[in-house]
DNA sequence: CTGAAAGCGCTTACAG
DNA sequence: CTGAAAGCGCTTACAG
């Protein structure tokens, strides 16, 4: 009379600790037992041990979290993975957190506001037993707010943050030594230069330590240049420059300081484009020291930080955390350490 | 009398659909149409929405998973993040899941057999509904029989696979065009190097394509010259060379066709080491068109497979899978292009 | 349009 | 050492 409806397909369910219990007759609480490792006998152990074996099982992480009510996720947001500085700070920290029993979840957010949002709110909602800020992100009312109203533990990497605990480089003093390494060259007139996707903390305080080495050797400091890689102009203060002249002017810099490797790289590559050789028409430093500025045809002067010490700390510190919500919040900050190569020489004539 | 057990410090707990239920005065049953975008009266959702924002109520995706019997997490396996070929399909198949409210878990299995099973474990526990493999893996047997068994819906990106779906380069065409373009400079003697971190396949039709190409020339195809980066010597078949003496030797390759561009890259930085000078003294060809490969420095002559595309395309086949597990697999595999830089010029002499 | 009830696969006290 | 029972926070038919 009726149609018989089409029966789904169903795919093959995976069996349960029920299953189990009845495969190798003991109740559920026995399976559990022996698969949480807690005290059972060896015979019974066994005979539960083969019956997993012959179904198959895979204990459900989903449902043991569930009742746990905690997981064991760790959320990490990271800025832009291609570029190399971040994806060796999250593989490092994925293989930290993976030892230690934790599964990463990871959140692009490619600068943007609104990707890191909806990000956080997912890493929330998936209720990540704590979270890695390894990325620029403008951290808006909204974002703030979220995170605290979650009270989800938090370490901030590669920067320093007041709020929660903190795991970054010496950016004053790298910035002190980046500069005295020109001066000593010879350089008088440096500039420092501010790319995106640094953290501006870090900026600011890769700036002050420029400042103060500039300061001490009675040379001038002078205001950052904002530059977006890629183009050829930058920006001081108001005004808008073309770097072609800039650099081309007598009273232009003679070294810049930029403020990470992607960007001291790029900054290679544009004075090359436009014509000046470097380090011979200008000098250039970088921070950071991620593997390429290593490679040989690169070979670019920079300021080291331990990025896979510092990346193992940081979840380091985040477990620490979990596992004792009210312990009070930590800031480390690393040691940084000139790398000397071949992007930086004397000044011209 | 008896001691009063202090009371554990308990991390305020967040709100269910149960409060927020009594919060606005309603079931929760219509608290959960109201979070899943049921038809509910419109003064209810209100009051309802209302209560949420009070509340702070962030829905348990815990809980809701475990519930529907199914996770909107897709798991991907990674060779290694550090590497950015990896990195930029990483990034492009996180953001491309993102988009379609999937959240991505990771795994970095550097290589290593023992890391790729545990990963899969681990992602196989927490019920991934799908998983990309996007790394170099040896398929034994007790990690084909867990993907199997679990009969999770499995893309392989970057390769050719004939289990599950898959979506890749035309390896062969890459490898014949690579070839054919230093053969019209004039080269006979070309070396097919290959280097760890390629997928078995991919090498196998790259030298494919290159030997078709070198006997449709007439020029005398080698076996491959195996090279680990950062060591000066190479196997051939079964002998030790040392890369100085091969290179200089009057029958020494005058070009090397590097199975991709981390590789070749690599392989420049050592060539320059020992003296060489690329292209002056030797050619060097590379595959996959990383950023890297397309620095003023850099500059490798190159096949380019459109990473992002790839990736964006695996997800896609990927998710369809997992709407329909019973639909026919399917392997897709994309375009390459040829990208003339300046690692390659005429042979010398 | 709304609510009562069952159930997802585990863990966790608690009896026996 | 083992088992029976409750419960984690949702969704999903099903009544009303």
């Amino acid at each position: 009379m009726s149609v018989v409806p089409a029966r789904r397909r169903r795919v093959r369910k995976a069996p349960t600790i029920l299953d189990v219990a009845a495969e190798a007759g003991v109740s559920k609480s026995t399976v559990s037992n022996v698969v949480r490792g807690a005290e059972v006998a060896d015979a019974t152990r066994v005979r539960v041990l083969r019956a997993i074996d012959r179904l198959g099982y895979k204990p459900n992480a989903i449902a043991r979290q569930f009742v746990q009510q905690r997981t064991t996720m760790l959320g990490v947001l990271v800025g832009d993975l291609s570029n190399p500085y971040y994806a060796q700070m999250a593989q490092v920290a994925e293989r930290a957190a993976f030892r230690c029993g934790y599964t990463t979840m990871f959140c692009n957010i490619e600068g943007e506001e609104n990707i890191a949002v909806a990000g956080v709110d997912s890493l929330l909602e998936h209720r990540v037993a704590g979270m890695v800020f390894l990325a620029y992100i403008s951290r808006t009312r909204q974002l703030e707010n979220a995170l605290k109203q979650a009270s989800v533990p938090i370490v901030f990497l590669g920067l320093s943050e007041q709020w929660g605990d903190s795991v970054g480089p010496q950016d004053t003093q790298g910035g002190r030594v980046a500069t005295e390494h020109l001066l000593t060259l010879g350089h008088r007139r440096i500039a420092y230069v501010r790319t995106p996707l640094v953290e501006p903390s870090g900026d600011r305080a890769r700036y002050a330590g420029y400042r103060a080495a500039m300061r001490k050797a009675g040379a001038t400091a002078g205001s950052p240049m904002q530059w977006q890689p890629g183009t050829s102009t930058v920006r001081a203060g108001a005004a808008r420059q073309d770097l072609r002249e800039t650099l081309g002017s007598p009273a232009g810099p003679t070294a810049l300081f930029v403020s990470n490797d992607i960007g001291a790289i790029a900054m290679i590559e544009t004075c090359e484009t436009l014509g000046f050789a470097v380090p011979g028409d200008v000098s250039i430093v970088g921070f950071d020291d991620i593997a390429l500025a290593g490679l040989h045809r690169i070979s670019l002067t920079t300021v080291a930080q331990p990025l896979d010490f510092q990346a193992e700390r940081a979840v380091a510190l985040l477990l620490e955390r979990i596992a004792d919500p009210g312990r009070p919040s930590r800031h480390e900050s690393v040691p940084v350490e000139l790398r000397v190569r071949n992007s930086t020489g004397p000044p011209a004539g």
